[in-house]
This record gives structure tokens, sequence and C-alpha cells, in this order.
RNA sequence: GUCCCCUUCGUCUAGCGGUUAGGACACCGGGUUUUCAUCUCGGCAACAGGGGUUCGAUCCCCCUAGGGGACGCCA
């Protein structure tokens, strides 16, 4: 059975490339039946919080990311995961190190001055040296020959060992790192697939040595390309580097995200449209693209408008009143003022931005609306017409047209001046329908206030 | 600097040796809407460059260029 793991480090908010990683994750345990589980790599003391971990949990959970059991913190093996180093120095796999920092940074300045690649000398690998805590254990990388692995998006990587150095995975207090950790916990939780981003190359080679040592199978891998700002350089907080609920709270839906999150990257023939269930059936890594994918603001508001208008509008009332507080309940039509505002409106934010009108009387005079003094005898005489008929749609229709035929005008001589007194705006929905919307009240009420000017 | 990965319209991508190189977003026109949006029809637009391999390369190999990433007692 196939097991996935996320495994993000709690010192930040789930951004969107994070949360594409576990996405495709995610999909790919489903896709196979198998399991998906959460991991987290809290053993940076100084900067994993306890804010970070509930808001990736919020993220993951509003993404309908869900993990098949209960998240493991990694803090919680610290000691276990010293024991095992502690033997692989027993076995000789690891050796002690002394070499302070001040010592390693000079190191590093010096190769790099000499433009070479700053990494540990190997100073103290053969010098067995007898380990006593305050010291570091590093892993002894092999000297020759190289290391390979097939990804399952990449295809085959190999590097030659003498690109590594002899890293270190139990730190001066005690305390192991990263590629020691995650490697053991792989191997605990027993992964069958590592999905992440590309940038974990290096990593993956450090920690597949360590699976050998350690004479256990390694898992496969698939390094996802990553996901580029729209500048085309590294995600910024300008385009998803920030939290993923800001999107929520920009008025995008969940659905609407996880469809453009999966299509950057990933693909299905010519299909652009995919519920979370149909993936769950459907996704696999060999459509994964290798190349980067740059975030697009235009592409997620399309998807972000199109999910708006798969919704019903009693669905749109219930997240607009939520998310929002603009209850179009109160409305007396307010399905249809929902549906009509949701075509043009790219998230729900803007609808209830565009909403004003509906809930507020624009309270235009006679100059602002832009009728001359000397028009408006003919707009008491439209208010009067009005008045008399049933305020369904077609009646409303019918009286225009007679009403602009027996005055001999041209519609946007009465609609321009009507759609500011409706709305205060220059742009909204067509005058019968904002009539037919607002009501006859309402609708009587605006004009009146505008003639009394 | 060293190493690794990547390269199809501006963007997301299809393509898996023979295609008029397809779709979507964006953009630009036409129609509908006597406003905007919607809707609809149409248009613009790409295989980074150079060598091979092959009867034939977008597709396979090499080089160059460009982009991204890694190089911590962070993860």
């Amino acid at each position: 059975m196939e097991v996935t793991r996320f495994a993000p480090s709690p010192t930040g908010h789930l951004h969107l490339g994070g949360a594409r990683t576990a996405l495709f994750s995610y999909l790919f345990a489903k896709a196979n039946k198998g399991k998906f589980l959460l991991r987290f790599e809290d053993t940076d003391r100084e900067r994993s919080k306890k804010e970070f971990i509930d808001s990736i949990i919020d993220s993951l959970k509003w993404m309908k990311i869900t993990p098949d059991e209960e998240p493991i913190y990694q803090s919680k093996k610290i000691s276990n995961h010293k024991e095992i180093a502690l033997k692989l120095y027993d076995q000789g796999f690891a050796y002690a190190c002394d070499c302070s920092e001040e010592q390693l940074s000079e190191m590093r300045k010096d190769q790099i001055s000499k433009k070479q690649k700053p990494m540990y000398n190997g100073l103290n690998r053969d010098k067995n040296i007898k380990f006593s805590e305050g010291m570091v254990l590093r892993f002894k990388f092999p000297l020759h020959n190289s290391s390979a692995f097939d990804d399952l998006i990449l295809g085959k990587i190999n590097v030659e060992n003498k690109e590594f150095d002899d890293f270190i995975i139990l730190r001066s207090d005690g305390t192991p790192t990263y590629n020691f950790s995650a490697a053991i916990d792989d191997i605990d939780m027993k992964i069958t697939t590592v999905i992440r981003g590309d940038d974990h190359i290096t990593n993956t080679l450090k920690q597949i040595n360590v699976f050998k040592v350690l004479d256990k199978k390694i898992p496969n891998y698939a390094h996802l390309p990553m996901v580029l700002g729209e500048s085309g350089k590294r995600l910024s907080k300008r385009d998803g580097a920030e939290d993923i609920l800001e999107y929520r709270h920009k008025g995008y839906l969940n659905d609407a995200l996880i469809n453009y999150l999966v299509r950057l990257g990933w693909s299905y023939g010519e299909e652009e449209i995919f519920s979370l269930e149909k993936l769950e059936g459907i996704f696999d890594l060999s459509h994964v693209n290798s190349s980067p994918s740059k975030y697009s603001q235009d592409l997620l508001n399309w998807y972000n408008n199109k999910y708006l208008n798969f919704l019903t509008s009693d669905e749109l009332i219930f997240k607009l009143r939520e998310d929002f507080k603009v209850d179009f309940g109160e409305l007396e039509r307010g399905d249809l003022a929902i549906s009509l505002l949701a075509k043009g409106a790219n998230t729900l934010k803007e609808i209830s931005e565009e909403s004003k009108y509906f809930f507020q009387d624009p309270l235009m005079n006679l100059e602002s609306a832009g009728i001359g003094k000397d028009k408006k005898e003919i707009f008491i005489d439209f208010k009067n017409q009005l008045s008399k008929i049933d305020f369904q749609q077609e009646e409303i229709e019918t009286v225009i047209g007679s009403f602009l035929k027996l005055h001999n005008l041209k519609f946007p001589e009465l609609g321009r001046p009507l759609r500011m007194i409706l709305t205060g705006k220059q742009n909204a929905p067509s005058i019968s329908e904002l009539l037919f919307i607002l009501g006859k009240d309402i609708s009587l009420k605006r004009i009146e206030y505008s003639l009394n000017d």
C-alpha cells in the first residue's frame, strides 16, 4: 500500500507552494488507495511555533486535505533519534567532531574566496575522536562513486559523492538534524513515496545514504518543480507566499484553489475542471510536468469565477453571510441579486463590495443623477407610470417601451439617469432587472427621493 | 564559484518520431446586452539557439544560452 506524507516545519504559515505539495501528496495516496500522513518537523526550537501548527492544520482542513492518522510531531522523537545517531557512531558510520562554529565559518569563507563549494572538509573524519556531549556527530558520507535514485517525475538523478560533505546528524546540543530525522521518520512511518519540492533533491541524496547504512528500503521519490511568482522569481508575498487562509479572506473558494493548484504542473488531457472527488480517482505522477510553473492571478480568478457560478444562490447567500457579513437573505429577491453579481465577480469579496446598492439607498439628487431641471417632468411621469403596474419583469419592460415611445426618447436618455438613481453607479445590471430585483417599493422610493430634490 | 533540475504561444499546458503543433487564461476584434459584466463567434500568439542520430525530429543524444534550486550545528 502506498503511504505518503506531508512534512512541513511549523516556522510559518502554509503558503501556495506548500499547499500544492500537500495536495499532490494527498491525491497520490488517495488515487492509489493508500494513506496520507502529516508530520510536523518541529525540531527547530527557536522558530517552530504552536501558532503555525494550528494555522497549517486549519489551512489543510480548509483545502480538504485530511490526514489518515493523527499528526506526528518530530520533536517528540528527539531522544530516539539521538540514540540511533549514537548507534551509527558506534558502528563507524558516523564520527565525532569538535570543530567550533568559528572554525567552520573560517573554512567556509576560505573556500568561497577560492571559488570552491563551501563544505566541511572532513578534518576530523579519520581521527577517531571519542564522542562526548557537546560535540557533533557527522555522517561518514561515502568518498567515492556516486549516489543516485530514480525520480518519479524527473527521472534518474545521479550525483558524484564528492559533491557532498559529512553533514551533521547530531548537534552539539544533542538534538538530531533534519536530514537524519526525516530519514528515520520516513522509515518509522513506513513511507513508500516521498513527494516534495525539488529544492529537496540534495537532501534526498543525503537521506538515501542514511537509509543505506541503516539497511532500510529506500522509498520512492517524486520532486515537484517549484512554483514561481508571476515575475518568474521565487514566490513572494505579493503572489502567494502568504498564508493560504488569506485566499479565503479575499473570497476565494477552496474548490477553486484546489482546482487551480492541481493544474499547476499536472494535467489530464485537455480537461480543466476537476472536483476533489474526481482527482482522488485519477491523479497520477506521470502527468506532472517536469518544468517549473508560474503563479497566475488571472487563471486563479477565472477558476474562482467558474466555481462561484457552480454554486446555487442559496450556497452563495450562505457563504456571503458567513464570511462577509452580507446577508442577501434579507432581500426580497436576494437569490436573483446574488447570482447576477456572481456572474461577473472573481471573488466573494467582489460580490459583497458590488452589492452595496441592494442594501442601501444611494440617495442621488437630480444633478448627481444627471437629470437637467427641464427633464424633471419626464421622470415624474415615468414614476407615475411605474407606480401603476404590477412589478413583473415583462410588465416593467412593456411600460419602459411604451414610455420611451410616448416621449420620443432614446433608451439611454432614460436608462442612464435611472441607473444612477437606482444604484449610484454608471455600471450595473440592466434597468428592468434592477427594477424587478429591487422591487416596487424601493425603486419608487429611490426615484421619488431624487425628484424631491 | 561548484553541483543539480528545467526550457512548446505572454501564462497554465496537450503532445510521448510523421499533427495545418491542440486546448485554456490573458489580450484584440464582431455579435448579443441601447451601460458594465455575462454569453457567443472569431483573431493574435510557441517548439530558446547550434550540432548530431534518423528516410523523417517539438519528441532521442551532445553543446551553448537562459531560468530555477542546493551548497547551515534551518527545515
